[in-house]
RNA sequence: AACAGCAGUUGUUCCGUCGCUGCUCCGAAAGGAGGAGAGGAAAGUCCGGGCAACACAGAGCACCGUGCUUCCUAACAGGAAGGGGUCUUGCAAAGGGCCACGGCAAGUGCCACAGAAAACAAACCGCCUGCACGCAGGUAAGGGUGAAAACGCGAGGUAAGAGCUCACGACGCCGCGCAGUGAUGCCGGUGAUGGUAAACCCCACGGGUUGAAAAACCAAAUAAACCGAGGCCUGAGGGCUGCUCGCCCGACUCGGAGGGUAGGUCGAUUGAGCCGGCCGGCAACGGUCGGACUAGAUAAAUGACGGAACUCGACAGAACCCGGCUUACAGACUGCUGUUUUUU
RNA sequence: GGCCCCGUAGCUCAACUGAAUAGAGCAUUUGACUACGGAUCAAAAGGUUACAGGUUUGAAUCCUGUCGGGGUCA
């Protein structure tokens, strides 16, 4: 399933690269299997992979406690969403066993927008210690 | 030309690489190609509709909303034109701003403190008359209190006074009066007199309730209930009986249907819409002809990197759709009005 | 997306059928008591009643609009 050939090397982030069903996010929060990177709270979760088809999914969150504008929030979404696409693979995918699946949860508990090189490396710390975490 | 006010328009642009969400085409698939992709406020959710489900004979009550007039509109608490009030500039003429602008003469309530008294009534200092030295009667001019004191002011009148009477003025109602569609203005008659209805309330008009998490369609898994068949070779068990047969119920097995959860589809993007011309109208707006073709996501799509330009980019992100209102907003442009200065 | 509620001293709350000094407890400051501290007693300070308009003679209270906070509906 790992992206081998030339043509798979497009950076893709797909609508089932995302968690999109309410339970799947209840049963992440439930395990409680966590850490903190600032800005970044990471809820985490690895499950064997049951059919080929199934990928490494993720969630990006942003109160709105924290940033009330509809604009802001989008804007970090876009950057973390960015920051995930553009490593996932290089540094991740290619770090875990096939017959593992995660769902990652990222919690933006920052006050201010960050810049986006900033975002880039906490989230590049935050995959290398999830490769360690599966290792062990 | 500058400044101020009001009204309106606009609100970064271009190229390359990678990426995101629909659509069309190619492909067995993976994927590829083409083209589209947030706003004037998308916001607040303050009003009004469309749409949908449920309810509903008719009428009334309660509750909520609106409140000068006419018009516009699908509708409105919006808009246009007008009337009235108020503030302001000005010698005036005139101009500008603002106004929740039906009714305290339908009833009830309230009006702290001060004050004699806050409206039923009454009289502190006064004023006048009588008795005769502090009491009785009359009075509401004047004083004082207060946000507000029995309509204002002048004359008559009187012992002193009083809308008690009269003129003028303020106010309500009436007139087939005159002008106007009307609010209203003018004229005439008549009548009452504190304020407060963003106090209860009265009058007129309007409102059924709930909202796309509505509604409709397809439909795994699972539990119990329902229907059909089996329930025997062997065997759950129970009833009709003392026993056997038989019949019935029935655990259980198989199948079905129903409602409907997860999930999916639809609702859902072409519309009381936009642009331009002509016609009607003071205007809001309406009619007609022509043209363009537009986001449709569903834990929710616009980003990253590199380069170029300028005035260095404000407020801010669609979530069923429209019409308004309110609020936020760097800069640029247009029109009108006013003031100042310069030139002709 | 829809609906509902609440903003009062540093904190927790009163006063919400308009009435003039916005009150109480805790906390703060000062003084007394004590060898010192705590507790106690006495006194003081602290408020644009979230903000902006309006109604009224008068607004924390009534009305309208903003801002902020919270709750609820799958």
């Amino acid at each position: 399933m790992q992206p081998e050939d030339a043509k798979n090397q497009h950076l893709t982030f797909k609508k089932k690269e995302r968690i999109c069903s309410k339970l799947t996010i209840e049963r992440l929060l439930e395990k409680k299997q966590k850490f903190f990177v600032y800005p970044f709270k990471c809820y985490y979760d690895f499950t064997p992979r049951t059919d080929a088809d199934s990928v490494h999914r993720i969630l990006i969150t942003v109160p709105k406690r924290n940033f009330k504008h509809a604009v802001d929030r989008n804007r970090l979404k876009r950057l973390i969403r960015e920051a995930y696409r553009q490593n996932h693979r290089q540094i991740f995918d290619n770090q875990i066993p096939d017959n593992l699946r995660s769902d990652l949860f990222f919690l933006y508990v920052g006050k201010e927008i960050l810049p986006y090189n900033l975002i880039e490396d906490k989230i590049i710390e935050i995959l290398q210690r999830l490769t360690k975490v599966v290792r062990s």
